[in-house]
DNA sequence: CTTTTATGTTACAGGAATGTGACAACAAGA
DNA sequence: TCTTGTTGTCACATTCCTGTAACATAAAAG
């Protein structure tokens, strides 16, 4: 038996940024009201959100989820925001991963600091959540687009993000939005096997429930857009287990 | 309307004047501790940047220098930055050098007399240095064009800047104000997909709202005016992604 | 070989996304 | 003032996609 009813809030992050999805917010941020309530406006705006108590924390975080966009507090106990976001700021990965500092009012030299150290704009306490969403939103619509990688390849299957265009050889291939995710999933994690469930998280999103069986149908779809008469199959089915971008043997 | 650069830029050096070098910004600011945050915002992102404390120096700056983009503040000892502004709009040579000015937030009037003295834009402080960034890329882009490209091109189609002469094969076309916007956005970004939202920010500005599906009533103006009957639909559409500018296959 | 389990395949109803035409508000000129 | 053109939005039509069930086939288990 596998499997039988996967806790989806617990799943394993995987090494994979969900550009589909919705945003990941990590909030760095000692007082548990205030993270309560940003967590409440985020989620409520459609953000998942993930939090850090303190910057070593924060930087775990960082380099095991990957958010999308960081909202850092810049008094923190220990490790002080500045430098949480200076380790950030280090790491090519996360070069381009948005910051937005969290100040107490008047604490100028701070934001000053803060923006040049890298954070991209902050927020000074009290804030309305409202004026804090759209930031983040703001933020985000800046940094979004040029996070991924542009062109995804695997043999003679490529896709290309900025255009919305798959090829196989020479054959220009159509696919539903679905298939589209599915496949950008597969190709980002290349010979990877991932169960009906890891798929739902992934492709389909954590929130929304659909029939396990229902990736068949779309792996089915997929292989028929993809695949060409005489070549092998791409996609991999290793039987109690899952898919895979792979070819059969 | 404050277009942000399009992806492509962000990836890509910037498109610039000069065969040699990166734009070359004047700062014109007199607070120390901002012309340093300017400083190492703009030169991180591949900006050479030249700093004046005051009207006069910037004057004779402008005149020696002659940067690509002038970043003014509009409180300035001595001289003020309208008055600099108009000064350096007085001369034809520097006519189209693109002018943002820096404002304390609230002035709305300086705003106001700022872009009837020529500037082309406006910054509040305080204000993110990745938002600031984006403005410039964005003035220097729209200042670009003049210098350099005056006909934007795709396959019979062709759109000229100068005299917003739209033609499609040996038939003129007339365009809208927006539909021309658009067309001009997609013809600078060939092929790429953008959705509704990208579109709206790129097209109509950030500034305003609009329903999304406004888009699509604008892409079927665009597709009727530039469509030849026979010939291919050049705007594609992505379902579930939004629209380009591409030959459907 | 038979049974059980997992996956492949197909068809289809319902729904979501997009196309399309009309219209009122508005702006710019004549 | 009237005319002309443009814009954003709506309502309706159309197209395409999706999830599911039901059945077929293949692989393991007994």
């Amino acid at each position: 038996m596998f499997q039988s009813m996967p806790d989806r809030a617990k799943t394993t992050p995987l090494p994979v940024r969900e550009a589909h999805g919705q945003p990941l917010v990590l909030v760095v941020e000692d007082e548990a009201a205030l993270v309560t309530l940003l967590r409440y406006n985020l989620e409520r705006e459609g953000f998942r959100v993930i939090d850090a108590a303190n910057g070593e924390e924060a930087l775990l975080i960082v380099k095991e989820q990957r958010p999308d966009l960081i909202l850092l507090d810049w008094m923190l106990p220990a490790l002080s925001g500045i430098e949480v976001c200076r380790q950030i700021r280090r790491s090519p990965e996360h070069r381009r991963t948005p910051i937005i500092m969290l100040t107490a009012r008047g604490e100028e030299s701070d934001k000053l600091r803060g923006l040049e150290v890298g954070a991209d704009d902050y927020v000074t306490k009290p804030f309305s959540p409202s004026e804090l969403v759209a930031r983040c939103r703001a933020v985000l619509r800046r940094a979004l687009p040029q996070a991924e990688t542009e062109v995804l390849q695997y043999q003679d299957l490529s896709m290309d993000l900025a255009t919305h265009r798959v090829r196989r050889g020479a054959k220009d291939v159509h696919l539903g939005p679905t298939e589209f995710r599915l496949l950008r999933f597969l190709l980002e994690n290349q010979g990877r096997v991932f169960s009906r469930e890891q798929l739902l998280d992934h492709v389909w999103g954590r929130d929304i429930y659909v029939e396990p069986r229902t990736v068949d149908v779309h792996i089915r779809r997929l292989r028929k857009a993809i695949n060409i008469e005489g070549a092998a199959d791409l996609v991999r089915t290793v039987r109690s287990a899952g898919y895979a971008l792979d070819v059969n043997i």
